[in-house]
DNA sequence: CTGAAAGCGCTTACAG
DNA sequence: CTGAAAGCGCTTACAG
């Protein structure tokens, strides 16, 4: 038995193809219809064993109710699994729950070409901690939708975005820190230029200043770090470190490590914050520091996405920033 | 500006839209054509920023570019995560090497027109403990690519499918303990007839049977395991537990905790073996058992798919079945 | 109330 | 060598 198209039910039912079409897609537009005709139409339908081919349906509507998801690494790595993997779960949960599917696009570069290629779906999300410029300004030049997970501030911040505020919740571990009494501070970030750093490093020198605290801005990657690092700290008088927390993990687990190699404890010889949530699966103690939502911000980029695709829901705001909750910890000492 | 055509790039080279697809589509069907014509309608597309329009390409030539994947729970589930994800990011890995994109289908259930949806893709991959087998037989029956993750056994075996070789690696387990001075063995399974359990306990019986070992095979989700039910083993003679391992893991959970709640010290009191691997972040000794090559599944699925979406390059077996490489592991003790 | 036409953007025969 | 036509299976205006 081969394919069954509309121009066959019409054939059985003795009307045209497309009133077979107005029937088997419920009447959407109000057409006046005899009962009559639409159940000799269902009916033929049914005994044809009909399938719709969304193909054909998706050219004709010009809607796809296909949702992009371009990561500009693989969205199934492995050294970032533990930061993509809860937003990539929030995107399937609330995709499923708007009945859009997914279309993941495997990039393996920033290829302008395969960016443009998302304009096969009706819009499209992005993840990655930088933006290929060229690619997306065509895209939005285009009007085509396109959604950013993290904050944006490339292209004059006309980058659609649902991000995490970063800035207020490392201004409040510093808070933290300067109520239990610490007043020396050595903070290590990421040597690159992401917006979720720079917002880290806003929080953190505003929250210092406000608090009088001093505070030592290192950047590394984590490479350079080893016990002596620590121990000079140390011996310069700093109490508290804080760390930033990104994708990969690496300035954290770099301290740790060297943290470890001083031999010194946590928090008895120093506290310890970062600024984030440190990979699942690390041993020792809760650090104190705040939770990231992933698994909200890619439910909200969905749902920002879907309102961009289908105007008439009232104008969403292009620019969200979720709340990071604070996590208690047990790495924060209290000073006498 | 909207969205580039072929029409677009016609008028712009001065030539006609057929001509454009011939040109673009690399002249699969060896068109005469001269190489100024060739290099005009390539530089206006490059210039005009033109994408091919995927659904389009779809409904002319059958054919875009598009895997999809099917899962029967989400994709991005949290109890399963250590079990797909692997295979999701093997599924990921060479589709970007054959430079394909991935539809993810986020079913909520096997509803037969969510999974009709697939036919959108030129293939489709499913993934899951079971086969709603209404629907696969209808895209079985329409010809439709599609692959398998796990041996099936569903509709006489028509299932193209890339599997583990579940017989064989707990056959191995079993002689292991045979070879260890084992021969009262207790094995516990999953309660429903999954092929994937099923594979294991035949494994696990032919080699309990040529190794002469007395087996017990207990299906358990788990529920019922607690300290009790683990003396009471001891106490009948029993030297070795058995464990099938499947997605959520649970079977083997349950039983690790029995074992806790007992005060049994494993392998000093008693052995453990797993069929398969414990999540990932289990605390204690490395369990015996063997490695499920998920990654190499989710590779081998996606080849398999895209040589059935591309005929041609010779008949590619529907059947695999990838070995698990068995794992060492310190639970098995040496019995005297 | 219902039919016939136009068209979504492309590919693949088929004429020149 | 290149253009024009037909058509993939559908939806959505638009005529009756």
């Amino acid at each position: 038995m081969g394919k069954v198209r509309q121009a066959d039910i019409a054939r059985v039912a003795g009307v045209s193809q497309a009133t077979v079409s107005v029937v088997l897609g419920g009447n959407r537009t109000g057409v006046r219809l005899s009962e009559r005709t639409r159940l000799r139409v269902l009916e033929a339908a049914e005994q044809l064993g009909y399938v719709p081919d969304p193909v054909s349906s998706r050219l004709a509507a010009t809607r796809n109710n296909l949702l992009g998801v371009y990561t500009f690494t693989p969205a199934f790595p492995v050294d970032v699994a533990d930061a993509y993997y809860p937003i990539l779960a929030g995107v399937e949960a609330e995709a499923a729950a708007l009945g859009k599917d997914l279309i993941m696009f495997t990039a393996s570069s920033a290829a302008p070409d395969r960016i443009r290629r998302t304009r096969l779906a009706d819009g499209c999300l992005f993840l990655g901690r930088h933006v290929p410029v060229d690619g997306i300004a065509d895209l939005l030049a285009a009007g085509f939708p396109i959604v950013y997970i993290g904050r944006r501030t490339e292209l004059g911040g006309r980058i659609p975005h649902v991000g995490a505020d970063y800035v207020s919740a490392s201004a409040e571990v510093i808070t933290r820190l300067a109520r239990a009494g610490h007043t020396r501070v050595r903070y290590l970030r990421e040597p690159d230029d992401a917006p979720s750093s720079g917002d880290r490093e806003r929080g953190v020198r505003a929250a210092a200043a406000a608090a009088g605290l001093s505070l030592v801005v290192v950047r590394t990657d984590g490479a350079d770090l080893d016990g002596p690092s620590v121990r000079c700290w140390l011996d310069d008088g700093v109490t508290a470190l804080v760390v930033e927390e990104t994708d990969t993990g690496a300035v954290f687990h770099a301290t740790w490590r060297a943290l470890g190699e001083a031999g010194v404890s946590v928090p008895g010889d120093v506290s310890l914050a970062v600024l984030g949530r440190p990979p699942a699966g690390t041993a020792g103690p809760v650090i104190s520091g705040f939770e990231v939502p992933r698994r909200a911000l890619g439910r909200a980029a969905v749902r920002l996405l879907a309102s961009l695709v289908e105007p008439g829901s009232g104008e969403p705001s292009l620019h969200r920033l979720l709340t990071c909750p604070p996590v208690a910890g047990e790495t924060i000492a209290t000073l006498a």
